[in-house]
DNA sequence: ATTTCTGCAAACACTTTGCAACTGC
DNA sequence: GCAGTTGCAAAGTGTTTGCAGAAAT
């Protein structure tokens, strides 16, 4: 891989992306290696993750690097927030939510050049909203 | 450890507590270990990691989980949100900003209930907007 | 032929855990 | 003596990398 541009369309690469679209949440790379496996069983983990990165790199998917310790990805470019369950880990759009932010290129009190914001919420999914009351799982630090 | 919750004040717990507390920035928990270890050399960095959690635990130190991969420790209960630096990965404190953002318990369309949220800004600290001419670091995918 | 890509295994970075020894009431 | 704590080493998790071989042009 002399640069970070994808070069050439594979079945891996195809069905990764494909895999991630079809996806109704945030799936992480081993989500997407499992639904992927299942149609190309030789497939290798390392695969999804070089995929993952190249589509990254070249703007086809984000990377969402949120609570929890895994990285989760996102296949839709238009700007929008998140929002993951504290009992399950499950990551959904939020739609309809746009907040007033200082804009790229201000400057703070203490000189930093401000570039991006990341804002994301925590809540409980409407699915374990119903089974609530459980001890609370560590990871809520937010 | 049959709780969660501190009993005794270590040499080791207070000399961490206070290696956060002196910090003027958001140090990692290897960060911690090497400036606490100068003045207790024997000390491991799973008393480290141990002892940081305790603290969490208790409230006495928040976790923060920001870009990157490392969790970061900060001392002040403040509500306050935090600025990460995209070239050295240094994070401060963002004093002065507020925003209006849905109310704990507030419904989405999606039928989640939400907690809380997390705020961080992505930018250039001072000092490396200084020498900024290098090709861009990975990690910037916010 | 050359470049891109894959699977596999090993390496990696960060964090947690098991355990015997030690400390302070 | 007992609960809390420590250092050390090992294990765990998520991700990246080295490499030889395969695939596509």
């Amino acid at each position: 891989m002399t640069d970070k541009i994808p070069r050439r369309i594979t079945p891996q690469r195809q069905l990764i992306l494909e895999a991630l679209r079809k996806a109704d949440y945030h799936p992480t790379a081993l989500e997407l290696f499992e639904i992927a496996r299942r149609r190309l069983p030789r497939l290798s983990l390392a695969t999804v993750y070089r995929n993952l990165e190249l589509l990254v790199a070249n703007g086809t998917v984000r990377r969402l690097e949120l609570g929890g310790t895994q990285a989760r990805f996102d296949w839709d470019p238009a700007p929008h927030y998140h929002v993951r369950c504290v009992d399950c880990g499950r990551v959904d759009d939020l739609h309809g939510l746009l907040i007033e932010l200082p804009a790229r290129g201000s400057e703070t009190a203490d000189g930093y050049e401000l570039l991006s914001h990341r804002l994301e919420f925590a809540g409980v999914c409407p699915k374990c909203r119903g089974h609530r009351e459980q001890s609370r799982p560590r990871g809520c630090s937010i």
